[in-house]
RNA sequence: GGGAGGGUAGCGAAGAGGCUAAACGCGGCAGACUGUAAAUCUGCUACCUACUGGUUUCGGCAGUUCGAAUCUGCCCCCUCCCA
């Protein structure tokens, strides 16, 4: 491909045993390494976070979202505002999802075409056409580093002649939208989709791989399938994915999946779990996990995670952050939202250390028993 | 002293003879959440329980009725208005 001058991935190492691969995605608002986790900022902000506490956190790029942003507060607010970056006041890079998502969790509101997707947004019912020309369009606006193609998120289970023709019809929507898209200051990801059929991901994989893209995602994934088809579908994709560009596996945020997906060669991933856990009062601790609003913890005055560094472990006992949860004080959840991020942040970075030393699956292994739950988060 | 209205589960509040262990809201307890329509949603919340049932309830007592939170009488409390 012609390379991008300001994004491309550069693979340092690799472990030995697993494949998982460590590295330093070069963007044009700078470096991350990866396996890299993404907090997602939705609307412009990584719900009750400021980006100096993202930065703080070791966060490297997050995301914003194509759909949200283009009802409220518009492409061309953004765009006046001097972009994304300078609207949200975010020096790092930033990833924006195409919409594609919309598709499936705002399914009742919206017509698939061919030509595109026609929603009726969810605020106050006005019709929004989305395209592959149209969320590029809006994607440049916003001027995010990394952009998605538009997909269809199919839901699971879905059978197959559904996943094949959404795939296909995926696969020429990607390609609109490779022909639409012209700046050259942004990375524009195609979408690997094909259900949970080996086959249709293969395909999909290899027709992207065709178009050049400088990353590739995995989607469709983490939407209600059980674990074992989660690992079946990256495996299937993956395989066909070209060693030397990132590949980014969609909407996974729990223990087991990041882990899982970095053993199987992923680079980076994003999720709301973290946060919106936070907000519910749900906690990922080095002890597994922490419903802080349980009784058990009114006149608990240890920290919730002994092992975590984040400001909210360093000052705060479960005491007070119980207190602050049952009183629904804003700044409660803050603070766990600080630690959610900080934990999934934290353990990517021992991953990525783990990874260099060749040491992947025993930290991993490790990790899952500290963690306990089988389940995961 | 005269008049009026009330007392229902932890709280607030429906219900005016059987379909009511009793709506709904709050509070309490527990759970879920994975490219954010999510500071949201779900379950439980008289008592016992092998969860399948069983036991005792709607200020108190006594009645009417096949059947009462709902009707009658007396009693005990509370609120408001006039003196």
């Amino acid at each position: 491909m012609t390379a991008m001058k300001n994004f491309w991935l550069e693979i340092k190492h690799v472990d030995k045993k697993t494949g998982a691969r460590y590295g330093i995605l070069h963007t044009p608002h700078g470096d991350c390494e990866v396996p890299m986790f993404m907090p997602v900022g939705t609307l412009a902000t990584v719900k009750t976070l400021s980006p100096e506490e993202l930065h703080q956190m070791g966060a490297g790029t997050i995301l914003g979202n194509t759909y949200h942003l283009s009802i409220r507060p518009g492409a061309d607010v953004v765009a006046k505002a001097g972009g994304l970056h300078k609207f949200m006041n975010w020096d790092g890079p930033i990833l924006t999802d195409s919409g594609g998502f919309q598709v499936f969790s705002l399914a009742e509101n919206r017509k698939i075409s061919e030509d595109g997707v026609e929603f009726k947004n969810h605020l106050n019912g006005d019709r929004l056409f989305f395209s592959p020309e149209v969320s590029i369009d809006i994607q440049e606006k916003l001027g995010s580093d990394i952009a998605m193609s538009f997909d269809e998120c199919i839901p699971w289970p879905a059978d197959y002649e559904y996943c094949k023709k959404s795939t296909e019809r995926t696969l020429r929507w990607a390609k609109r939208g490779l022909d639409a898209h012209k700046r050259e200051d942004q990375a524009l990801f195609g979408i690997v989709q094909g259900g949970d059929f080996e086959d249709l991901r293969k395909m999909c994989a290899e027709e992207l791989v065709k178009m050049d893209f400088p990353g590739y995602s995995i989607g469709g994934t983490s939407i209600g399938e059980p674990k074992d088809k989660f690992f079946e579908m990256v495996e299937y994709a993956i395989k066909y994915l070209p060693e030397d560009k990132p590949r980014y596996v969609m909407g996974i945020g729990s223990i087991d999946y990041v882990l899982g997906s970095i053993a199987r060669g992923v680079d980076m991933f994003d999720c709301v779990l973290p946060t919106r856990l936070a907000r519910h009062g749900a906690l990922m601790t080095s002890h597994g996990r922490v419903n802080i609003k349980n009784e058990k913890y009114k006149e608990d005055f240890t920290p919730l995670d002994d092992k975590c560094d984040c400001y909210c472990c360093k000052f705060y006992t479960k005491a007070y952050l119980r207190h602050l949860y049952v009183c629904d004080e804003t700044f409660g959840k803050r603070l766990l939202s600080i630690h959610n991020v900080r934990f999934l942040i934290k353990l990517v970075e021992e991953a990525r250390v783990a990874i260099q030393e060749d040491r992947f699956e025993e930290f991993m292994d490790e990790k899952l028993a500290e963690f306990g739950d089988e389940r995961g988060f």
